[in-house]
RNA sequence: GGUGAGAUACUCAAGCGGCCAACGAGGGCAGACUGUAAAUCUGCUGGUUUUUACCUUCGGAGGUUCGAAUCCUCCUCUCACCA
């Protein structure tokens, strides 16, 4: 099936492999385990397995969910074959870590669509020929009541609370479903199904990934899976984990321009996290950016234009990671006005405040009031004090800020 | 089931009859400085062109009062201790 013709991708050493492997990961388990695997392959070109879970739910990924991605990335190019899970079965559940509300269990239909939502974001990342997409449904259904009794055997509840937020919440009173019970085990179970030589995910997920070592053990598969755990990567505040809720995050899909202006914004030290753990770069260069900055060689804003445009050239294409550095220049070096703005049209005359609520550079008039007397209103790049101002006929440029911009006309 | 505590703006958290659109902290937005970074300093942070005014807000519904986030009644929900 997955042969490997790609023959230049054998020609690497262990050592360097194992680097980049291990570079940014929170904690490994069974290191032994990868480097046989490695040197299998380098050998005999035989390829092993990597398991990573996903939620079946709509999928917009964020550069945090990526981080476990691009270790899978990286894995495929020294003989990974990637077992893309989608937890439709799983979902129904709910995952306690999250302990979020009760889910909605989704049709056919939705799944198939999400997966291929997946797919267009993932594949991005990730080896489309050297990845299977998989569903846990397809055998979890299957397992049936005597499979599932079965499987329950196999661990006593003392053991299940040990994991760190059944124990907080059985202390604490909170009340734990069996069915949250059954969670870790399914998922464990994926493993055994799947005889998946690795499995990678979050620092969150490690009593879920070190139940599928179990398990894999239990069934008499002849292999325990080593595990990869990636950390969580922090959003643009620099201090929260990057999540939508939080607003603190760069989507895979964003358009080129906020992409990069978002990578920018984060702090230096942010940097080098965010390189370690998104950039194809290696190790070693890195550490040879990272010493050129130090050493003043380099300036902080370039090595992070340089972060930038990788990120932005991985989502989108080269031309567009060009385009959007320009625009970012534009914008803020020379304090321009961007290429492409909003164009709104009222009627004449209009009172400044209400222009910038309906051109939606405000959220009401008392706060345009507000950010007109702070002097951050410009129009046409003068800026203006005058929160009484009534706009006459014409086209005008309206600024709010240094990146909230729309052109209206005022006819 | 019993007893007690509580529910305040994005979050935490003061206020306990009028000086309350509501202290303070965090967050957010903006200004200065910069590399649109971080740090720092400053201002703002319910709404409304009646802007030293008016309107709506302090879990919900009523009530007492000239006047309530503050007092009373009922309801809903949270939490703690006991069973």
């Amino acid at each position: 099936m997955h042969t490997n013709s790609n023959k230049e991708n054998k020609l690497f050493k262990i050592d360097d492999a194992l680097k980049e492997i291990t570079r940014g990961v929170a904690e490994i388990i069974d290191l032994e385990r990868i480097e046989t695997l490695l040197k299998n392959y380098l050998n005999t070109g035989k390829n092993f397995y990597i398991k990573a879970g996903f939620d079946p739910t709509a999928p917009d990924l964020h550069l945090g969910h990526t981080v476990v991605l691009e270790k899978m990335a990286l894995l495929q190019k020294y003989g990974a074959i990637v077992q893309f899970l989608i937890g439709d079965f799983t979902g129904t559940i709910g995952d306690p870590s999250g302990r979020s509300s009760t889910r909605v269990k989704l049709d056919d239909k939705q799944v198939f669509e999400n997966a291929q939502t997946y797919k267009e974001q993932v594949f991005k990342i990730l080896d489309p020929l050297k990845t299977e997409v998989v569903f846990n449904s397809k055998w979890l259904n299957k397992l049936g009541a005597s499979g599932m009794v079965e499987l329950a055997s196999t661990f006593n509840v003392a053991r299940m609370l040990e994991r760190d937020d059944f124990d907080k919440r059985y202390k604490s009173q909170t009340p734990i479903s069996i069915s949250e019970f059954l969670y870790p085990l399914l998922q464990g179970y994926d493993s055994v199904v799947l005889k998946s030589d690795i499995e990678l995910g979050g620092t969150d997920q490690k009593f879920n990934l070190l139940m599928g070592r179990t398990l894999q053990r239990t069934y008499n598969t002849g292999k325990e899976q080593a595990i990869i755990m990636m950390p969580l990567l922090e959003g643009l505040d620099g201090v929260n984990k990057m999540s939508k809720s939080l607003n603190n995050y760069i989507g895979v899909t964003e358009d080129a321009n906020s992409m990069f202006a978002k990578v920018l914004s984060i702090s230096d030290d942010l940097m080098w996290k965010y390189y370690e753990l998104l950039s194809t770069k290696t190790v070693d260069e890195i550490e040879d950016l990272k010493s050129k900055v130090k050493s003043n060689e380099l300036h902080p804003k370039s090595a992070k234009e340089h972060l930038a445009m990788e990120i932005v050239q991985k989502y989108h294409d080269f031309d567009k990671a060009i385009k959007a550095k320009e625009e970012f220049d534009k914008i803020h070096k020379k304090r321009d006005i961007p290429t492409q703005i909003e164009t709104f049209e009222f009627k004449a005359p209009i009172w400044i405040a209400k222009a910038l609520v309906n051109a939606k550079l405000e959220p009401s008039t008392s706060q345009a009031r507000r950010d007109i007397k702070q002097g951050a209103v410009k129009i046409d790049q003068q800026k203006i004090s005058d929160e009484q101002l009534s706009l006459e006929k014409g086209e005008y440029i309206l600024q709010v800020g240094k990146r909230k911009f729309a052109k209206i006309k005022a006819i």
